[in-house]
DNA sequence: CTTCGGGATATTGTATACAATGGACTATCG
DNA sequence: CGATAGTCCATTGTATACAATATCCCGAAG
């Protein structure tokens, strides 16, 4: 398994944030796939650090449900499954919504600047029409939704459910890459409404928009299963 | 600041959540005060560990909004606001009223016994009229909500907001005894919707529970905080 | 051929040692 | 007297060393 895992880390947040970053991408974009063991040492000597931060790492990681801890067993790399997708999405209806909604309600001048930016980067990287480019930007997006709802135990919440959700979403794009217009689509509705300051709306868009995405990326999922059952 | 904090630390799950759960405890029952500082030494000696298991239990807590780190600059105990009370109460109608949805969709005989069981110890609980043991009966009655979701991932996500909210009603039920009873009976109302297996009536229910919870702990909340203002 | 046991090994969990940084204190200068 | 630079100390961040345990492999017995 000749995974490449190479990214230069510098530590302007923290080592362990930044080895998390680094190890999230990888788990998500499947350099790291379902499964795969993560041994400390080994990324440990890999980057040249100690297992201190790694150790770290993979905590930050079992928050976010990329890894699994097993006392005494080791970690690895949280599987993908039919069921997780369901669950994730169920809660992300919830959360995304209410951050919608709250967004709505704040209005907060810097954050809708910041909201447009982001939505105006996920045109361009659609355009570009690389899934990869295309998740990256998105999360960007959501993330300043989340922000511009200004609660801080939402957004804690939902920086830890956005990076399991994000694993499905890169297999799906991947697959069916017109997802991303869909995507795009749903997010201008949502960051209009949010402009608007229709709470109400803000919810509805979003709720509507991650329910389409739900049973698209499920069925696509599926289908991807089917094909590669023990990925 | 003579903090007790002499809890036994068996190892049953490891050490660093076992601290975490004793830790977590000391706050929500403010034997560790808002503010406070959190010195990863002292509390390593306090239970005559090494400071490794201590920071693992530093950051347990912080993804459990209990304790703020700062790079560099330690960690202290998250303090109390009112604008952290409505961030928390927000999140949990949502994932709350999820949760109850889904146990009622699931019913299973497991689960739902646990639940009647957790109910009956809430009502003794009660009637000792103690908080303390109020909210741990209270507390593990959730998570048997939790747990009947058969949602791992949403319970993963409430496992970690539970516990800020528990300081929230820690303080509002040390004031006011009387709310132990409104709780004990939306609970009840709950635990039949989930009985009957009506998702709707479930998360209904809950809401509405959570809804009254939220003025009534806000008030007595504001009240106190006007008391001590700087606690 | 299968199953059970025992030891070697790989890996995690904890402790300790060292490095680096931030804050406080002091002394000196304007 | 106030401001500021320099030093010291408390504390965190990282590395290394040690302990404990689960797993794997192999051999022997049934």
């Amino acid at each position: 398994m000749g995974t490449p895992l190479a990214f230069n880390l510098s530590l302007p947040e923290g080592l362990p944030q930044e080895l998390a970053r680094g190890l999230e991408e990888a788990i998500v974009f499947r350099d790291l796939t379902p499964g795969e063991r993560l041994v400390e040492e080994d990324i440990a000597s890999r980057f040249d650090i100690s297992r201190s931060p790694v150790r770290e790492a993979f905590r930050i990681l079992e928050t976010r449900g990329l890894v699994l801890r097993e006392a005494r067993r080791g970690s690895r790399v949280a599987d993908l499954s039919r069921r997780d997708l369901d669950e994730v999405y169920a809660c992300r209806i919830e959360l995304e919504g209410l951050a919608a909604a709250q967004a709505a309600r704040a209005r907060s001048p810097a954050a809708l600047d910041s909201l447009d930016e982001r939505l105006e980067a996920l045109t361009v990287a659609r355009d570009r029409a690389s899934p990869r480019d295309f998740l990256r930007a998105s999360m960007a997006l959501s993330r300043a939704i989340h922000e511009a709802s200004h609660n801080r135990t939402l957004i804690r919440l939902l920086s830890t459910l956005e990076p399991q959700a994000m694993r499905y979403r890169y297999v799906a794009y991947v697959r069916a890459e017109s997802l991303m217009d869909a995507s795009l689509e749903g997010n201008g509705a949502v960051a209009e409404s949010i402009h608007t300051g229709d709470c109400e709306a803000a919810s509805a868009a979003t709720t509507r928009m991650i329910r389409n995405a739900w049973a698209v990326v499920g069925r696509v999922f599926d289908e991807s299963d089917a094909a590669e059952p023990a990925a």
